[in-house]
DNA sequence: AATACGTTCAACCGCCCCCGC
DNA sequence: CGCGGGGGCGGTTGAACGTAT
């Protein structure tokens, strides 16, 4: 019984990917996206590759913004919360961690942080397999590696996840030992950071009733976005409300602190923070594009700034293959201004791509 | 120097969810 | 409404490399 596998195991190529595979991979989706089909895409490009692998190694290593190494302190803090707090979600994890993919963080909590925190070490895998299906972790609470696959655990052990486990020896560890103990490496006794709400942030918290967004707000948004874009001859982009919503929730969601971070969805995306209200969406395009046309230099498709940063809201509110566009305004809260996003649909900003 | 053991991380596997038909 | 396929995700594996004995 199952379903098929989505290629056929007998013509792909399996393991480590070369070079050249990742050149033609790269080049393609830099040239032409993914064309909304990871499935056909080996077959167009002539790679002999699963689709999903393509898409675990455009996602993992090849994509753009990609960070590799180290991570920082926040990081770790990061890191540590959003676990205690959600467990193995790997991939809400990473959203909140720029250039971070999820498979990165899941190995270095398996490999480093989790040792770190739960203050024991991981057994090898030699010995793991000779290990009793039960037995008591360095905390005091029981873990059960047979658990809920059928091993011969409890059934109240059965009922917990290892992970869940973990995150409650993780939480009793924090609770009483903050001051002690750090997440990270450093043995500074800062107060812990203050994280944005985390219920406010996942993305499968219910959702609040979808409303059509005010129809001034999104001619706005629309007619300063189109009339850019009109005048280097790209056709206009139409309002959705799909991503309204979505830039809505993010904007609500990120109202608390109102940091320029991206929430890394599937959109491209645009963020805004101005100071006092009355931020109008017109006044929200012009910041981003007032600022940043000078900015872009078409002939060698760069910004003079230096940094993409400098001018890449321009960049992908003029991106040509982009057509749809939905945005939402939020107050600060305590009185600090106003947010705006923009969400894109698809997404821009590929690197060595001409937006136009 | 040889071997065993430990660590890291890219990649695979298989399940689940969502969306289009 | 049900079904099928693709995408997304978490768990796991295995090769390569590092370190200890």
């Amino acid at each position: 019984m199952g379903r098929a596998p989505c290629c056929d195991k007998a013509s792909v190529k399996k393991g480590p990917w070369s070079p050249e595979e990742d050149a033609k991979l790269k080049a393609y989706i830099e040239e032409n996206g993914t064309g909304g089909n990871w499935i056909a895409l080996p077959q167009k490009i002539g790679l002999k590759r699963c689709g999903k692998s393509c898409r675990l190694r455009w996602l993992n290593y090849l994509r753009p913004n990609i960070k590799h190494g180290d991570f920082t302190e926040e990081e770790e803090h990061i890191i540590c919360s959003l676990y205690i707090s959600i467990g193995s979600r790997w991939s809400i994890i990473a959203a909140q961690l720029p250039g971070r993919t999820d498979n990165d963080i899941k190995n270095y909590w398996n490999t480093k942080l989790k040792k770190k925190l739960l203050g024991k070490r991981a057994p090898s895998r030699r010995a793991r397999a000779n290990q009793e299906p039960c037995g008591l972790a360095g905390g005091g609470a029981a873990i059960c590696s047979g658990g809920i696959n059928g091993g011969s655990g409890t059934a109240a052990a059965q009922a917990l996840s290892s992970s869940a486990l973990e995150r409650i020896q993780l939480h009793m560890r924090l609770q009483g030992l903050y001051n002690a103990f750090s997440c990270t490496t450093s043995s500074s006794n800062v107060a812990p950071p203050q994280w944005p709400k985390l219920e406010a942030l996942l993305p499968n918290r219910p959702l609040p009733p979808v409303q059509p967004t005010d129809a001034s707000l999104a001619s706005g948004f629309l007619d300063a976005h189109n009339a850019a874009r009109r005048q280097v001859g790209v056709s206009p982009l139409r309002w959705d409300e799909k991503l309204a919503a979505y830039a809505r929730r993010y904007a609500e969601a990120r109202s608390g602190d109102c940091a320029l971070v991206h929430s890394h969805g599937p959109y491209g995306e645009n963020l805004f923070h101005g100071s006092g209200g009355g931020w109008k969406p017109e006044d929200v395009v012009a910041a981003w594009v007032s600022q940043e046309r000078a900015l872009y230099d078409a002939r060698s498709n760069s910004c003079r700034a230096g940094s993409s940063a400098a001018c890449g809201h321009y960049t992908q509110i003029v991106w040509r293959r982009t057509t749809a566009v939905g945005c939402a305004l939020a107050t600060c809260a305590g009185g600090r201004g106003t947010y705006a996003v923009c969400s894109y649909n698809p997404p821009g900003n590929y690197v060595g791509v001409r937006p136009y």
